[in-house]
DNA sequence: TTCCTAAGTTCTCTTTCGGAACCTGTCAAT
DNA sequence: ATTGACAGGTTCCGAAAGAGAACTTAGGAA
């Protein structure tokens, strides 16, 4: 099975991994969360290629993760924002920070903080269920595949 | 910047992606998460190469993301487990699952629900913050990198 | 003796990637 | 009128990674 020929897989993981699983692609969509928006700032800050910058954003775009947009015309610039698609792979983005944090340290001790916006208190994530407020873990929860 | 540079670096999508972030990688730690556990079932499952799957697993290995263990002596063969670090890995796959569900919908209409092991009740994933349970949304959260 | 199983390894061919240079349209300064 | 800067790409090349299929290894069973 090649790469491209997951987009259509029962497996929502693989049908997520087919739009995100791609090299690179999370970094840009990290940046876009932090603000960067244009071509240039991307390419300096990952030190991707060229190339392979232009073909990440495309594919996002006809994914609908993100939207490219003008913000001048003579000659006609433009720069790329997060959808409403893009802006809910934030849990995705939080939940891999979090383990990132916990998991694979830097050897200069650094990481992030997430703190609310509202109270300034430091935030850490849990997943837990809607309805009951139950932690998910492997273990208190089931998957079951339906056709 | 070469894809296998990110390890060490400072922010913690990019050290985690250098674990979770290949191609595959996610795929193989799903099969991980559904009981699968030796070489020939994943390389069937996923269709995937055996000289990549033996690359990945091995990476995985070294990364302390799967443990190798004998499960028999004559001839020896080998099969591969999830550890706590593996395990701990949950969370990232609950929300892209139910980021996939939501945005990435099959042309089947296939996809995979959660239940508690519990009550059966299903599941919704949200993700809160662990002091007051306030959702975590991008709006909500400023992240904060500390050196 | 040959077949079968499971976990790889080796081989060749194709695709993708990294790195650097170049292109395009516009403005502003020389 | 040139020259240079800016921003978002495109083109080219050699290197690395991936796909597909055959081969290996160690034992057990027919």
């Amino acid at each position: 099975m090649k790469w491209n020929e997951l987009h259509n897989e029962a497996c929502p993981v693989a049908r997520g991994l087919s739009v995100i699983g791609d090299r690179w692609t999370m970094l840009v969509i990290r940046d876009c969360f932090l603000g960067i928006r244009r071509f240039e700032q991307m390419q300096q800050r990952l030190g991707i290629t060229r190339h392979v910058l232009t073909d990440r954003l495309r594919k996002l775009e006809a994914d609908g993760v993100l939207r490219r947009e003008a913000y001048q015309e003579r000659p006609t610039r433009y720069e790329y924002r997060l959808t409403d698609k893009g802006k809910s792979l934030y849990p995705v983005l939080v939940t891999l920070i979090d383990w990132a944090d916990t998991h694979v340290p830097a050897d200069g001790g650094s990481s992030v903080a997430l703190f609310s916006r509202e109270t300034d208190a430091l935030i850490a994530p849990k997943l837990v269920d809607h309805a009951t407020g139950s932690e998910i873990t492997h273990r208190t929860v089931r998957a079951v595949t339906r056709e």
